[in-house]
DNA sequence: CGCTTGCTTGGAGCGCACTCCAAGGTTTTA
DNA sequence: TAAAACCTTGGAGTGCGCTCCAAGCAAGCG
């Protein structure tokens, strides 16, 4: 089902992937991952040096040639960091991962645990909705008694 | 409804509030402001010298006593930050507070651009966990798979 | 061949939201 | 009344997540 590959990588990818990549094709340069990603080149080579990506592919120049995998990891890393997941959480699920299978319990609880997060943050928001309602409902009305005084 | 106050404040309180504050009292000290909100001293400070708070009142001496409706404040603005809305912008919401009544439209539409923003991050963060659950599916089947091998 | 555009690196810099410090005055408790 | 706890200020420092810089190598084009 995935690719073969005798690096190490996140063992479930999911399904076919979002920002339109060019079928067929498993090599792209830092640009054509920028425009992918809407990260900057800065940013990309900076999770590099921090150890939140694999291992990525060079060319024989010695440039980054990123596989479709790294896309697929880029996305995960997108999400989690809409989460507010702090990157060193991210980095030690990278780690994680790079240990190989036998951490899979240890990336299960990361994930479940990050899932509460996440339900406890969207809580939080539809908490601060109601709040916002309320607020905007009191601006809506004072608006139309506004309104009929001038009349 | 609300008490009577000459100082302008958000004319939109909504109804009783939270964290439990001794009832009938109308003036804390900072400490117990942090006993109450979880900021810091520091944080309370620094957020009246940015112009996030209006004018906190002094006892003789000039200690800070915070009132019930400084208190209400800092509750949506509490509520505002866990919507990730940068600092600047929640001090522009405050001085059209200050301002007075003539800016309800404008604390209208801002506080409606702030809605969809909330409604946005909240369909973000479910995204994230349909993500997040198909993962730990994965990993679910593969400790599975691993305990009936082991057995 | 020269020109432009793109990629490389280590390290420095930035913006945000706090967070803390020093030095002093105040209030409470024993 | 004396010690301990709390409050005041302006300004400096911190941690995070980037963001940028300088200097140099590489690739494509006329």
């Amino acid at each position: 089902m995935e690719t073969t590959s005798t690096t190490r990588t996140d063992s479930c990818a999911g399904p076919r992937q979002v920002d339109r990549r060019p079928d067929g094709q498993d090599k792209y340069t830092i640009s054509e991952v920028v425009a992918f990603t809407g990260l900057t080149a800065h940013t990309l080579r900076w999770y590099e040096r921090i150890g939140l990506m694999p291992h990525i592919d060079r060319s024989h120049t010695g440039q980054r040639r990123y596989s479709n995998r790294d896309l697929d990891w880029l996305d995960l890393v997108g999400k989690l960091r809409l989460t507010g997941m702090p990157v060193a959480d991210m980095v030690r699920y990278a780690e994680l991962v790079r240990e190989g299978d036998h951490t899979y319990g240890d990336r299960f609880e990361l994930l479940k645990a990050t899932r509460e997060d996440v339900l406890s943050r969207i809580a939080e928001l539809q908490d601060t909705l109601a709040v916002l309602d309320r607020k905007i409902n009191f601006y809506a009305d004072a608006g139309r008694a506004l309104a009929s005084e001038r009349s």
